[in-house]
DNA sequence: ATTTAAATGTGTAAATAATACACATTATTA
DNA sequence: TAATAATGTGTATTATTTACACATTTAAAT
């Protein structure tokens, strides 16, 4: 595993003061953002999680959370803490769900909204390390601070859901790809395996796909076609789609 | 349109004291909820609104809402804040969106988290009657306060991918229900004309329903059998399928 | 009593989508 | 040159969805 470049403690110790002074208060309520950020790196899909701030907690993993201010839209909260604890923009986050348990944080009451998102890890890179912010195999995932598994757990099923109503991933690829490629992708989000040729049968009749007439390079086997997303054709066809977009 | 028993002004006007202060306080962020309730009627799908209680919007009609309170579970203070307003108990209520632009609300910050329902409008009586509590028609509902008809929005279509997943109305219809009951129940909540034979056929596969062997009375027509619903087979089936429970 | 109106009850063919399944081909590596 | 490890391809089967028309039953009207 990972050791984590040499942390910033300035800013996660005012972070906390301000979480004492929001959170103790008995007479309202804190609103706080947590981040499930996915991240599709190979063929595994992976999690950012960091090291809880709390004693409670000591050695645990957490969500990528804070408090949201007083005068920031909620979506906006949401941006800002994640490029505040990762560095990362150009990240599209979607609301999930909000937890709100009176006693789900022990320094006192704090709801909290989560949002989640899903990258292609070797397209970002994080650029703040605090608090030992790595990736997580999801499959290792357990035992998260706070309520922070259920919160992941909704995650991940939504997302699972989701990808099997639109088809995503369109970002999460290089711009040239086989269908391996993205099958890997299908396969590790959802957690099954699949036929390969219903698969390629399914995706070339939705017809998303351009032949870029151009083989994959240095594969250590005979090298796959490779294809780009006709973006064009998606987007046309997404706003037939009911639904939210994703 | 029916009016409203006698008002208990008291209640609100406490309700509204403390928003005030609550909510113009800069320093912090109030919570609210606010429940949007369908209504099954007849053949007719409605949705609970009462008159709004600010001057800005005097006139508008708005959704079902109250500030939780500091030590209360979120989805405890939307059980209470229906039963507050409406009087109905007995109703499940699913969580479905967080509402948080910061200028949502005229009198200072307050994020919201939407809850909706689905219930029989013959089976619940409304109790209480303040601010002109009625059941509205969901093709008439326009305008509503605050951002209420985006929250609106998102919880209709919210319904209508629901009732697309799951067999939903087991406890919407009567008893002993004919299926020209229940797909007028669908008919209303997806805003479609299904084929009767296309309908019947899916139900009879699913198999959730028990012949009764017995007929409609006083109907002005050829009275249809009459079905109950296989609840035991339901539930049993529902564990079967991924997602969430409604 | 007869007719009319308005619904119920029923089956089949066609189209579409989902699934299961096996072998020849191509490039790399040993 | 042989072995390895993938890619690329097609068809039959099954299940699901859709489209569509006519005889039947009751109540109400004449």
């Amino acid at each position: 595993m990972i050791t984590g470049e040499k942390t910033t403690p300035a800013k996660n110790i005012k972070t906390l003061q301000v979480i004492q002074s929001e959170v103790e208060n008995k007479n309202h309520i804190a609103l706080s953002v947590d981040c499930v950020i996915f991240g599709f790196d190979e063929a595994k899909l992976e999690v950012l999680l960091i090291r809880s701030d709390l004693k409670k907690y000591a050695g645990k993993w957490s969500l990528l959370g804070d408090l949201v201010f007083p005068s920031e839209d909620l979506d906006a909260a949401a941006y800002r803490i994640l490029k505040q604890r990762t560095g990362l923009s150009d990240v599209y986050l979607e609301q999930v769900s909000t937890f709100g348990t009176a006693n789900r944080h022990p320094a006192g009451r704090v709801v909290t909204v989560a949002y989640c998102s899903l990258i292609n890890v070797q397209h970002h890179k994080l650029n703040i390390l605090d608090n030992e912010l790595h990736w997580h195999d999801i499959k290792k995932v357990t035992d998260l601070a706070f309520d922070h598994q259920q919160i992941f757990d909704t995650c991940l099923k939504q997302l699972q859901k989701r990808v099997q109503e639109h088809p995503l991933g369109f970002n999460l690829l290089p711009k040239k790809f086989s269908l391996r490629d993205l099958q890997n992708l299908y396969e590790a989000i959802l957690d099954i395996k699949m036929d390969r040729r219903n698969f390629r049968k399914k995706f070339f009749t939705m017809d998303f796909l351009i032949d870029l007439n151009e083989m994959e390079q240095d594969v250590p086997h005979r090298p796959g076609k490779l294809y780009k997303f006709n973006f064009e054709k998606y987007e046309k066809q997404k706003k037939k789609w009911i639904g939210i977009d994703f």
